[in-house]
RNA sequence: GGGCGAAUAGCUCAGCCGGUUCAGAGCGCCUGCCUUACACGCAGGAUGUCGGGGGUUCGAAUCCCUCUUCGCCCACCA
């Protein structure tokens, strides 16, 4: 039965439990969908790294993502949430070498087949951390469907993708210049080779003319390549040269005679004007290379030493440290032009952030350009649209300059290249294969498989149809697929959101997803990414211990807009997240109070087809609270349907705190102490409103409401708050008489209010109050105003004596009685100041009104509504100035 | 080098399909209150030439241009 809530809001106590309960309620799993019911709602989780320890970036992630679910499922869809986690190759691959090394091992030293057993072994322990973790902030994904991205079913949609890409001729190997990370000893993608602005110099160096006529002098920012140059190139219109087209030059320290060419890759305006030509080590070298038939010369290791073949002291130098060399010798040998200064974008590795480097090198590729087609056409229609739409245009751009997919990567974690080659001389052959081939189809030789593994990627684009079972014709791929939403970090547009669109369309047909909502970054008070190297990031757990899971997710929800990053200070929690917390406390005290005093007679509670109170028995401030609701539900419902989400709960909060706390509840206090008839509708009124309360605010505070809703009279023991039905707007509720004339009965409390702690009336002592304007919703709300401004209310014209007055926006004027308080001066000047700003209004609205250009060219209503703002405040000012007069007669 | 976004109270941000009670919210700050739900509270209050400059308009935080400063995306000028 119902326990007494404790008086302070203990987060920690509960929060657990209730997850538990809902998880084993198995609310979060969807129903197998019905002949003629809607379609199901479903969101793909991001599946974080198996590795992964949660950090805000997945509590930013996955709580807009658990609002939007949430809202669905209350919305009466069918709602998936589907989550999983990600093998993460290099990622993970790293952080188990790290742990080797510590042992002093190396993956070699410990051989494929048992690394790869550690690997299993360490993401056996750490994948379900994460999970859990995403648990603890309230996550309602449907765990009984979680995978993995290696798991058997998921492994064979990879190998199903790759097949049929290959048979399609989308999917090649061959030698290119790719991105290569020296540590990870791996190939890259363009996407994981990140630029950024590097603080470089231009070099330039003169290589001599081999006729011994001088020399040609060439720019470059990267000296130890010029080991393996094997010409130089010039414009082929550039008159500086052209003479020497066809003539070489002798490559200073290494002695080779190498051939000048004419290219149009080429800008004469850059440098000098030549360009040394390195076609194993630059891509743009690569193509010149091609077209002029020059060989390509390796000269750096895969670890990033220069190679062992070459003259001391470059052999197995490091690269950088070779660099320094060249640059010495030249500077030695007279060769050494001149040194600038000079920024360029230097690619660096996702995953450790080593200087990639470009090297020629055997990889397998997808061909990007017949995917990108569709999946171009898919937004230019209109079909996929993103959240902010801008995001859409950075989509177009990378699909319209799309540019092959390296998918291999020379590593032991992850799936492997489905292609086996036979081994046998005379046969040679090369299969792709779905399934593990242990002889040669062709020949019946030996076959060994490809050593290397896909990219991860290569599995995450697949994720929205295997983790529903495809390539199996399944239940849930037929339910399921596609989905709806999917939210995501922009970091990752490329990566996998694109890439998704791409795989869909080809395997499915259809788009994974229609609306893609791209959030902002966590970052610190200076604007820096949240990150663990620079140790300014903030544990999503520690706040849940803390304040608790809805206090974190409200102020993460409430502090972010579309689009937009979220800024939070690493160095003082309690400020950060006291909007969360603060309004979780208030909540919760509003509620002890409602649920404490329901005690009373009560009736059924007042709602939709369930009223048994009749609407003459509700008092103004019953109608209002009322038509405040209907209000919020409509502006929160919409708020919430255009991802606005930081709107839902500003909505919300508002009504929760201003509406139903600091007025509703304060008005009904006597009719619920029983000083006042009527305890039974205040009750249902209060009952209601804050049920709708909760439900407005669930997807956002999942645990607090749900604890509070259990509570409310009436439930059910089973009866939970996550899939009950979400609040249906009612026109009629919509009292607009009753929002007009409440509003007024607060305008007069507060301005009494005001006045009293003007003059520093003692909180105990009651004011006489004369209101000039006996509206019917004064006398209505008499004790409301009375008590609540602590005064004594009557109706007539200003009394002589001191007091403080007020105008209000009707026109009437208020005056407080102050017999003994008051400081006329001080009196004076206030009113005076009041005057002086009506004036200047009334003054602005003449100006306005008297320019026949407005009054002509301005829509006749606005004309209208500044003839009745002019009147309004001209009405006010008269009043106040008939106070000033007669002051400044006493 | 292209493209995009942001610049509004001390801080974090709303508002921005043009119209002075739209200059707002939360946090912080000031004053007074432990008023029997809440001091993580209640009541009241102060604070901004809406980044600078120019323009369009009867009227601009809101549209256009430009400058400055931040941030992001893309990019083979070695």
């Amino acid at each position: 039965m119902t326990e007494p809530l404790p008086p302070q809001y203990d987060p920690t106590s509960l929060e657990h439990r209730l997850y538990q309960q809902w998880e084993e309620a198995g609310l979060f799993t969807p129903h197998a969908p019905e002949p003629g019911e809607s379609r199901p709602f479903v969101i793909m989780m991001p599946p974080p790294n198996v590795t992964a320890m949660l950090h805000m970036g997945h509590g930013l992630n996955n709580t807009l993502q658990d609002t939007l679910i949430r809202f669905e499922r209350m919305r009466g869809r069918n709602t998936l949430w589907l989550p999983g986690t990600d093998h993460a190759g290099i990622a993970t691959q790293n952080v188990v070498e790290k742990l080797l090394a510590r042992e002093g091992l190396t993956r070699f030293d410990i051989g494929r087949e048992a690394f790869e057993a550690r690997v299993w072994e360490h993401v056996r322990k750490t994948g379900p951390v994460i999970l859990e973790q995403l648990k603890a902030i309230g996550s309602s994904a449907d765990w009984s469907r979680t995978y993995f991205t290696l798991d058997p079913d998921l492994s064979a949609a990879v190998r199903e993708a790759f097949v049929r890409l290959h048979q399609k001729g989308l999917i090649y190997r061959g030698k290119y210049i790719i991105n290569w990370c020296p540590r990870c000893a791996t190939a890259l993608s363009n996407e994981e080779a990140e630029k950024t602005e590097t603080d470089g110099h231009l070099w330039h160096l003169q290589y001599p003319l081999a006729d011994g006529s001088g020399h040609l002098t060439v720019a470059t920012t990267r000296p130890e390549t010029i080991l393996g140059d094997s010409g130089v190139a010039v414009h082929p219109k550039d008159e500086r040269y052209q003479h020497l087209i066809g003539h070489q030059v002798v490559l200073p320290i290494v002695g080779r005679l190498i051939p000048i060419v004419a290219d149009d890759a080429i800008d004469p305006e850059f440098g000098s004007g030549a360009v040394k030509v390195t076609p194993a080590h630059d891509p743009v070298d690569f193509e010149i290379g091609r077209r002029h038939d020059l060989p390509a010369i390796e000269v750096m290791q895969p670890d990033g030493r220069m190679a062992a073949d070459l003259p001391a002291p470059y052999a197995n130098a490091d690269r950088f440290a070779a660099r320094k060399l060249i640059v010495t010798e030249f500077d030695r040998l007279g060769l050494l032009e001149k040194v600038e200064a000079h920024q360029h974008a230097v690619g660096h590795c996702y995953r450790c952030d080593t200087v990639v480097e470009p090297r020629l090198s055997e990889q397998w590729f997808v061909r990007m350009a017949p995917l990108a087609r569709p999946a171009l056409a898919a937004y230019r229609s209109g079909e996929l649209r993103f959240i902010p739409e801008r995001r859409g245009e950075e989509y177009a751009q990378w699909m319209e300059n799309i540019r092959d997919w390296c998918i291999s990567r020379q590593l032991w974690w992850g799936h492997r290249i489905p292609v086996w080659y036979c081994d046998e001389p005379t046969c040679g052959a090369m299969r792709v294969s779905r399934t593990d081939l242990s002889f040669c189809p062709a020949c019946g030789g030996p076959v060994r498989q490809d050593e290397d593994v896909l990219d991860t990627w290569f599995s995450s684009w697949l994720v929205p149809m295997s983790s529903l079972g495809w390539p199996a014709d399944t239940a849930d791929l037929a339910s399921y697929f596609p989905g709806d939403t999917l939210v995501t970090a922009p970091e990752i547009l490329f990566f996998w959101v694109a890439r998704m669109v791409m795989a869909a369309l080809e395997f499915k047909g259809q788009l994974p997803f229609d609306t893609v909502y791209l959030h902002g970054t966590v970052r610190d008070t200076d604007k820096r990414k949240m990150s663990k190297s620079l140790g300014n990031g903030i544990d999503p757990l520690d706040v849940v211990r803390k304040y608790g899971a809805d206090a974190l997710r409200y102020t993460i929800v409430a502090g972010m807009s579309v689009g937009t990053d979220l800024i939070l200070d690493p160095e003082d929690l309690e400020q950060s997240f006291a909007p969360g917390r603060n309004f979780a406390n208030k909540l919760w005290n509003a509620g002890r109070f409602l649920l404490g005093n329901l005690t009373g007679p009560t009736r059924p509670l007042a709602g939709k087809h369930r009223n048994t109170i009749k609407p003459a028995e509700l008092l103004l401030a019953d109608r209002w609270i009322i038509a405040r609701c209907e209000a919020t539900v409509v502006e929160a419902t919409l708020a919430y349907e255009r991802y606005r989400l930081n709107d839902a709960a500003a909505l919300v909060y508002h009504f929760i705190w201003s509406d139903l706390a600091d007025w509703y509840i304060e008005q009904i206090k006597p009719r619920l102490y029983g000083d006042q008839p009527g305890g039974d509708v205040a009750r249902a009124v209060a009952c209601r409103t804050f049920e709708i309360a909760l439900q407005l605010l669930h997807p956002v505070m999942p645990f607090i409401t749900e604890t509070l809703w259990k509570q409310l009279p009436g439930r059910a023991a089973d009866a939970t708050l996550v899939t009950s039905h979400w609040p249906q707007s009612d026109r009629r509720a919509m009292d607009q008489a009753a929002l007009r004339d409440f509003g007024l009965v607060q305008e007069l409390i507060s301005a009494i209010r005001t006045i009293r702690a003007e003059y520093k009336v003692p909180p105990g002592q009651s004011v006489r109050v004369k209101a000039s304007n006996a509206h019917p919703a004064y006398e209505a709300e008499r004790a409301t105003i009375e008590r609540l401004s602590k005064s004594k209310l009557s109706f007539g014209a200003d009394p002589s004596g001191p007091g403080g007055s007020a105008v209000l926006t009707d026109g009437s004027t208020l005056f407080v009685s102050l017999d003994d308080v008051i400081d006329l001066g001080q009196e004076r000047a206030r009113l005076g100041q009041e005057a002086e700003r009506l004036r200047d209004l009334v003054a602005a609205q003449i100006r306005k009104l008297g320019n026949q250009q407005f009054v002509a060219r301005a829509p006749a209503d606005v004309v209208a509504k500044e003839r009745e703002k002019q009147q309004s405040w001209s009405d006010q000012l008269r009043a106040l100035e008939q106070k000033l007069s007669v002051l400044g007669a006493g």
